[in-house]
DNA sequence: GACCGCTTTTGGACCGTTCCAGAACGTACG
DNA sequence: CGTACGTTCTGGAACGGTCCAAAAGCGGTC
């Protein structure tokens, strides 16, 4: 009871596997009878390739890995979409694997991709340095989308233009009156590139001596805590700039907790324009990074560092867009 | 400038290809002083087996695929996480896909598992019913997680209690005092579960009467609409037990909009303790599905039926618990 | 009818593993 | 010393495809 083979396949159809093969890869070399004869073998055995056997002979799997730093925020949905489309497009499907499950378990996922031997690898989000990284981006084409780290030698990076990110939600902030600003800073490349952006543009203002920055970290609670240590300074700000949207949904229950209106009393921006953001009961002023975009990029990228593997690495910038929604309003007073 | 091939270590080590295959799938048979040279060997060549020649082989990947419906709503990463530590530590690695993206490019997902020879396939949540699943079903294990449908032939299904789920809500609602009570429903057989539930609960207290459905779907806006609808009607309900998380804040922003608060004058619980119920500005009462327990069980009847391909399907309930946070509490006057 | 050139079809080598039957090697025993 | 018997090791046949050189088929021409 084992899946038919190309040879059952060509034993029906009266021919031999080599012509078989011809039909399936769609050659214009066969005369339309017996073309016409294998199709119906196949229908008939339910014949599908065995995607091991070919990839053995073909030396290419027609796969790419997507290493996912952590599914739990969703923020790389419309960045899959656009990588997924455009590698369809090519004729290479995708495999997924998410990291912190396989981290936890201390499965090395590049391992997988490497003994798989798929055609190219996406690094989805900042994942944590690893040595197997760096050895298996010296034998896959890779390509780093959505992060500014690692920087390999021959690994492009895609991601959204952090330091243009940044610098829209502030002066969105300061053209909306607010002098006594915020930042809640993230850590790593990224984190660095908002936060000095941010420092820059308040310079440029001259407001240097109003702006204020708090280590938070990626998730809710470290927006909460960094909010509530911002909001209880005596000259406490008018905004805040969070690291992403989940801080800064944090950075709103610690508002409201302290008896601020948002936006009467304080303005909030995210950043990442997640579906958190779009909740309506959220509504979140973010910053969208054009995802699908830097999917898309990071797709083309990786088909050029497949033709031309030794290529030296190349860093896309994605121009991102503000979305002005509910949390952000002239300061009080104005 | 290939990878390596066992050969190239075989010759390395100064041994037969046989014997590097002993050692490298652990055989005690090995002198330790080949086994020493082998693995050396395979050290300084930086040699990975080809998975591709590997299965041909054997005759089996050692892999499972996954099936997930939609990753926008990541209601799903516990179960992923029980399911797969599970598979971890049978030896079998999990490889995802996801629906929503590859349906949009008519792309057929079981197809490429198919190809894959995967040994056995997951289906995560519901799926829209297709022909394709039916087929590669009949093909390879599968097991049904998360929802409870499609029901078929030789597939197993494991998903959460729904029915206690939903008594378990709606007799925390009646136990603080509540009397109109409403649903917003969901489609599909899950819907159907909830729903039934509901009413039943409802009848057994004889409040038959007082409870009211509205069709939702599974969205933040279907959830908002049907809220409206629901606190337009004169004798307004003072409760509504959510189809999901995300109906459940689409009701809490109706709410708001309509000047009530919650929940001081109106109760609400949602389901499936997503992370967005656990937002603290959100805080939403409901029910958890033991997603964890539910994908550890998916995993143990995945590896059952790999054993004993043909046993007949079997139906494996978890049962969910009640999370009761900042959305519930006595009705108005109470 | 032999020959040519074109299209269509085929057999067999190869891809990198596993697996199995049997070879080689020790060691103990009669 | 020959033999029997474990323990280690090896060659070659799968596994199911692709690819290529060569064979076969098929008008048309001389």
């Amino acid at each position: 009871m084992r899946p038919p083979t190309i040879r059952d396949v060509a034993e029906r159809a009266g021919v031999s596997k080599s012509l078989v093969s011809l039909v399936l890869r769609g050659s214009d070399q066969v005369r339309a009878a017996k073309r016409e004869a294998v199709l119906t073998a196949v229908d008939e055995l339910g014949y599908r390739p065995n995607a091991a056997a070919r990839s053995l002979s073909e030396r290419r799997t027609r796969t790419v890995g997507v290493l996912l730093n952590d599914m739990r925020n969703p923020w790389f949905v419309d960045l899959l979409d656009g990588l997924n489309s455009r590698l369809h497009d090519n004729g290479l499907r995708t495999l997924l694997a998410d990291g912190h499950l396989n981290r936890r378990l201390g499965e090395d996922l590049t391992r997988t991709f490497t003994e798989l031997r798929v055609d190219g690898l996406i690094a989805v989000g900042t994942l944590p340095p690893s040595e197997a990284l760096r050895t298996a981006a010296g034998r896959i084409p890779t390509v780093v989308a959505g992060a500014r780290e690692p920087t390999l030698p021959h690994v492009d990076v895609v991601a959204g233009d952090d330091q243009h990110g940044a610098r829209l939600a502030t002066e969105h902030l300061i053209g909306l009156g607010h002098r006594r600003i915020a930042h809640i800073a993230g850590d790593g490349v990224v984190g660095a590139l908002r936060r000095r952006s941010f420092e820059t543009v308040m310079r440029e203002h001259g407001l240097s001596d109003t702006a204020a920055v708090e280590r938070g970290d990626l998730t809710e609670e470290g927006g909460y805590r960094a909010t509530v240590r911002l909001l209880g300074i005596p000259e406490r700000p008018t905004a805040i700039l969070a690291f992403n949207d989940m801080a800064c949904v944090g950075a709103l229950s610690a508002a409201e907790e302290l008896g601020l209106k948002v936006p009467r009393d304080l303005s909030l921006v995210g950043y990442d324009n997640t579906y958190v953001s779009r909740l309506r009961h959220l509504w979140l002023t973010t910053v969208d990074n054009a995802s699908h975009d830097v999917g898309r990029r990071a797709a083309q990228c990786l088909l050029d560092r497949i033709a031309e593997p030794t290529r030296p690495g190349q860093v896309v910038l994605i121009t991102p867009t503000l979305e002005i929604r509910g949390t952000t309003g002239p300061p009080p007073g104005h």
